[in-house]
DNA sequence: CTAACGTACAACCAAATGGTTGTAGATGAG
DNA sequence: CTCATCTACAACCATTTGGTTGTACGTTAG
């Protein structure tokens, strides 16, 4: 795996999708369980839609996946998505932080992983203007 | 320092700030630098009233703290912030994956750190209503 | 002192969020 | 087949968010 660069969107969609309780409450009810949305959606005092919808939420940040069984709809988190989450933190703490420390961490985990070439390139003041 | 337990707020409050490409960037120009507001908000197309709340959010989630110096207001990332982000994640893995692993990475960077008592209390179902 | 600068904050607006209810389509149980 | 269940989705609503402009105030430069 060589663990690609993470977008500005799906770094967005993925820290939003974190900064519920609820939601995040739900990753940590469906990484063993499998839960359908139904029973899910009991465990919350809101409607199915509500959860519903949270439900969608995680999965849009690719942090849930949906696998049909007969009528009912299995939630599962991914667990592999966490680690995501803190590649996105890497790659913000990697623009001040020695870069070594957690490229060791990176390599460590994945020996096939490329280096993003040596730091230096500090330019401060590039008005590049982000979406929104 | 003494690790302790990160409220639902708190989280919420710190991967909504994380959570837009604007505030992110700040964060990685205000590490080094303490850059002033308005030199900030050069950088970017929108207003300078427009900057000054996102930098209000980062300073809500902790992740930025203000300092005065003359007339200006110079913004400096807090180093340990992403600690915390790093942290929230931790408390959520600690769910599910093994726990001594990523408790091994604490104590490797703090000896100080308490360990958070056994797992095994594996409740599931409890209906408590998160809040909003 | 006066003018310019940097900041703070209020008022306003459009769009997104988080919730609701209602309707309709599949699927499984009896 | 019929009915109950699970899901999907639209419509609607209140609040928050991210942006704007305008005004006011403290501080530094000249």
């Amino acid at each position: 795996m060589v663990v690609d660069e993470l977008s500005d969107e799906t770094v967005d969609r993925l820290f939003h999708a974190l900064a519920d309780t609820t939601r995040r409450d739900i990753l940590r009810r469906c990484v063993r369980g499998k839960l359908s949305v139904s029973r899910l959606a009991e465990a919350y005092p809101m409607s199915f839609a509500a959860v519903q919808k949270h439900v969608a939420v995680l999965e849009r940040a690719g942090l849930v996946s949906k696998q049909r069984s007969g009528r009912e709809q299995l939630v599962r988190t991914d667990p592999d998505a966490v680690g995501r989450a803190r590649q996105a933190l890497d790659e913000l703490e990697s623009a001040w932080r020695g870069r070594v420390d957690r490229m060791a961490r990176l390599l460590a985990e994945d020996p096939t992983a490329e280096e993003p070439e040596a730091p230096g390139t500090e330019e401060n003041d590039t008005p590049e203007g982000p979406r929104r």
